[in-house]
DNA sequence: GTGCTTAATATTGTATACATGATTAGCCGA
DNA sequence: TCGGCTAATCATGTATACAATATTAAGCAC
């Protein structure tokens, strides 16, 4: 059994129930977020409380989380399924990416200390890491965490959550119009932002960001993928 | 019984479960927007419940939502209550109004068409009416309203729905750090700003917008409340 | 074999019952 | 009269039972 798992189990007594939820929530989120769960894929109630070990009630409150955040598609009766985004709402994410993510580095610039930059740079190192040994779907969440932290520095925390689903949602539209293989992010970018924003220098962070940006989204090709169900246990453990 | 309850309490078979979940939500919603939920007050379920003839179910289901959106604040066995915003939380959202709404003017003013700048003068002109005659929580929603909906014109989904719960958030700022009287925005601020998008302006536009948001948060008295011992004669006694 | 109708099954939607923890009220002693 | 203790009440957390609907399977006519 998976830790995630072990960790959900345990009883009321040794975690506290809300705990538990969050707990779940991210072993989903996580899932979706490296791929794992792969857009399109249906997520029953059943299914997941029985992976899990709490009923369909707990289930039900972490898929409408998921859903509010647009990473799981919630049909009236139906069901739940990952979400496919469409060519439309990764056109809005990236823009919005644009505008918010660029629009924070001067502040960041402004904030950044040795220690923040040498934590971003340690991110930055572990995502490199990540690439070399071939596992994708952690090099992908590492560098979704990335950009989150990155506004985190902006001192915002309403902007930084909203980036943080920005993210989120980025993740599922390289899953959908990623090629294998580049994912995402270039290899070094994002040790050169870091380098703009130690030297305080904000303007060129702000244009990196948008080069970096623009270019993630270029490297997307609009081509469908088949879908396959998924193997709960296999995924969350066991 | 007002309309919204009437509608609310129809049965299903009149009535998509999901419509009434989405109207009970709403009524909600648009009570903490308009400040007849004030922010501090205790939500409870059962009393929700009997209200909107629904069972806690799915009461809890909107509660969630709503605490999702920070309109509400949920304390683990303590229950739901309107979300009293902190003076940090208040800088947070403006200074993400200030980046996100005024990003979006000069699209805005690219995509606006004749009809659009019609819908908005509308929007207006009912908004100084309500001032005028009085309704001042009418008139709230509806200056939200229009800041929603100039996002909207954007085309970008994603940043209106943003602006949204920004909006609804800056109400609860409003209710607790805004004087009497004296609210939000200008009265005729918006008809200036619909000017400037249909001369096609987006850069006067952005200006306008900047200057219209902290002439707002320049409004708001960000006195920290103390949690003095109150003055129980004088508050009650007559 | 194809298409339609009907029955069986599977899955979600909703309400309710019970358990658990918080708040309040009452009591007593100092 | 105040403070602290205990019991009663109240509100929320969670699971489960049942109802409603969608999906699948089976039977039948053509």
């Amino acid at each position: 059994m998976s830790d995630v798992q072990a960790a959900a189990k345990r009883p009321a007594s040794e975690k506290e129930g809300d705990e538990r939820h969050e707990i779940i929530y991210r072993a989903v989120s996580d899932a979706i977020v490296e791929q794992r769960l792969k857009p399109g894929a249906r997520l029953r109630e059943d299914a997941l409380a029985e992976v899990f070990a709490i009923s369909r009630t707990g289930i039900r409150k972490i898929l409408q989380r998921l859903a509010l955040e647009q990473l799981v598609t919630l049909t009236p009766r139906r069901g739940a399924r990952v979400t496919r985004p469409t060519a439309d709402e990764a056109k809005d994410v990236f823009d919005a990416r644009q505008l918010v993510e660029c629009g924070l580095m001067p502040e960041v610039a402004r904030r950044i200390g040795a220690k923040e930059a040498a934590e971003l740079r340690d991110m930055a190192r572990q995502e490199r890491q990540a690439l070399r040994t071939g596992q994708q779907s952690v090099a992908i969440r590492l560098s979704a965490d990335f950009h989150v932290r990155l506004a985190q520095l902006s001192g915002n925390a309403t902007l930084a959550e909203f980036v943080e689903r920005l993210c989120s949602r980025s993740s599922l539209i390289l899953a959908v119009y990623g090629h294998r293989g580049h994912l995402g992010c270039e290899s070094h970018d994002h040790d050169d932002l870091i380098g703009y924003l130690e030297a305080r220098n904000g303007e060129r962070a702000r244009a990196f960001m948008s080069r970096h940006l623009k270019a993630i989204e270029a490297s997307l090709s609009m081509v469908e993928e088949e879908e396959s169900v998924p193997d709960l246990q296999q995924i969350f453990g066991d």
